[in-house]
RNA sequence: GCCGCGUUCGUCUAGGGGUCUAGGACGCCUCCCUUUCACGGAGGUAGCACGGGUUCGAAUCCCGUACGCGGUACCA
């Protein structure tokens, strides 16, 4: 091969690495890997004023955690850097003066005001999106309307400028887009876009083009909300002297109710937005990765399970699908569950464990947990759920399911007192899942009753629940004494005049 | 509004002119297993946005319409 694939995950340090970000990241990742190229993170801190502290961090680690291994990056090294834009100024002024001296950028004066004014004006003259652009820019203050002198003296007074990109005013912009073909565009709808900002910075078109092309990128795949800016990158790669790189726009990922998955809408759908959130949520690595590949990719068989590296093996770009995917949250949990039967008893365990310390469980036990882990692995979505479904193992319930309660009927009472009596005389040692249920058998046959009638709410009374794990074996668990006492509890609390 | 992109079961998708009476997965429903909760297994439910072409033949190609989404910033 000539040239060896390198691609770059370029995210700005705004906020938490949202969930879209990381499946970009991971196309990118798994585009590098199956081609045996570069995985590069460049870090797009052009905004001073949207600038977080701790977002870089926040997006290494959250790769890290998806097992994304960056190859390149301001923590990583590499040749090609400073890998943070803020450090990387003197690249885009080189670029800006290329443009300046051929004609295809000018200084632009316009306050902020002055263009809202011109906005104003047209929009009152019948004109929906007033742009800065080939026709407006005659009206304005800038280098192509203001005499020599007039441009020089303003600099030399340091009156704040920014560089605008002089776009032709009829020509029609082609590129092929590596999943969506040829994507056409015309010069006149598009404005003449800032390069450089009034503080010195680039803003994400200069500064993506150029660092793009210094770091030798191959293909740029992003998110389809840079589609429309694609032609403004094209024109400054042809004016700078470049040659694009392969082009691959990505699906959004889609709120169920519609609309690109933004913070807001996944809060009030209650689907966790931040890969922050499935950090904390202790999702499994494995099931968002396997899950957000398929979002918007799929390898063309039947199959839905695939690790990391398996996923490096299948992935190409023509496979990926051009509409937008929904957030399917169901099936998210589906691929969590899954990997998390895959694991085994003691890696549970030792996660639980240290989950348990944080949350601060009443009559938290280590030895109960790591008898329950193979007991409530089977029927969980999360790990940490295993402490919600388990908390009966540690204290006595506080209340009564009341969907469970719907089989409590007023013979329970008597049926739950029969059973008692009929397993108190057992010794601590007897108290065994077998002899308990040859109890039960022996105990509904003498009653003249379904097992089920008694099951259910020998379930309730003890965990306070109508599921969760097998019953005989965490009766076992829970042992004579707290079984008894659990009866008790709730015979007096379910058979009262008062019971609810 | 304008520009661009898109549209196969509720959702993610397979399908790239005949093999499609459209396949898989999630969800949902039923049954089996279990006289419990689950896991597991077996079934079932449900879709080519619409209208024109092209063709012997269209989910697949073309055009239009509708709808959806994105962009339209000195944000990325």
């Amino acid at each position: 091969m000539a040239s060896s694939v390198r691609v770059r995950f370029a995210p700005s340090p705004t906020g938490f690495l949202h969930i879209g970000g990381l499946r970009t990241a991971l196309y990118n990742y798994l585009f590098a890997r199956h081609h045996g190229g570069t995985f590069i993170l460049r870090i797009e801190d052009t905004d001073q004023a949207r600038f977080v502290e701790d977002a870089e961090q926040d997006i290494i680690r959250s790769l890290e955690w998806s097992g994304i291994r960056i190859d390149e990056g301001p923590l990583h090294g590499g040749n090609y850097g400073p890998y943070r834009q803020s450090e990387r100024k003197t690249f885009y002024q080189k670029a800006v003066e290329k443009l300046l001296a051929e004609g295809n950028a000018y200084y632009a004066f316009d306050t902020q005001e002055e263009i809202e004014v011109m906005r104003e004006r047209l929009k009152a003259s019948g004109n929906p999106s007033p742009a800065y652009d080939s026709i407006t820019r005659q009206s304005m203050k800038n280098s192509l309307t203001l005499p020599q002198e007039e441009v020089e003296r303003r600099l030399a007074e340091r009156e704040p400028y920014v560089i605008r990109l002089k776009v032709p005013r009829r020509e029609t912009i082609q590129f092929e887009d590596l999943i969506r073909g040829v994507v056409t565009f015309e010069t006149k709808g598009l404005d003449d876009q800032v390069l450089l900002k009034s503080d010195g910075l680039p803003t994400y078109h200069l500064a993506n083009v150029v660092d793009d092309h210094e770091m030798e990128i191959t293909h740029v795949i992003r998110g389809e909300e840079w589609l429309s800016s694609a032609p403004k990158h094209i024109l400054l790669y042809q004016y700078l002297g470049w040659k694009p790189p392969q082009m691959a726009h990505l699906p959004l990922i889609m709120s169920p109710s519609g609309g690109k998955l933004s913070k807001r809408k996944a809060e009030i759908e209650g689907i966790p937005v931040n890969t922050r959130d499935y950090i904390d949520q202790e999702y499994e690595p494995e099931a968002l990765v396997n899950f957000l590949a398929y979002l918007g990719w799929s390898p063309g068989d039947d199959s839905e399970i695939h690790s990391l590296d398996e996923l490096c093996q299948l992935f190409t770009l023509d496979r990926v699908s051009k509409g937008g995917a929904v957030f399917n949250h169901k099936k998210l949990l589906w691929y969590n569950e899954h990997y998390l039967r895959e694991k085994s008893d003691d890696e549970l365990y030792t996660r639980v464990l240290g989950l348990a310390a944080e949350k601060q469980i009443p009559g938290f036990d280590a030895e109960v947990l790591k008898n329950i882990i193979p007991l409530l692995k089977e029927r969980v979505s999360k790990a940490d759920d295993i402490l919600e479904m388990g908390g009966f193992f540690f204290s006595d319930p506080e209340h009564y399911d009341a969907e469970a309660l719907k089989k409590w009927s007023d013979e329970t009472p008597d049926l739950i007192r029969a059973y008692k009596a009929a397993i108190e005389p057992l010794h601590e040692a007897e108290f065994s899942a077998d002899k308990l249920k040859a109890s039960l058998e022996e105990t509904v046959a003498a009653q003249n009753v379904g097992m089920g009638k008694l099951m259910m709410p020998l379930r309730v009374c003890v965990s306070g629940q109508g599921f969760g794990p097998d019953l005989f074996p965490s009766l076992e668990l829970l042992g004579r004494e707290k079984v008894l006492h659990r009866l008790d509890l709730a015979l007096s609390r379910l058979s009262g005049p008062g019971a609810s």
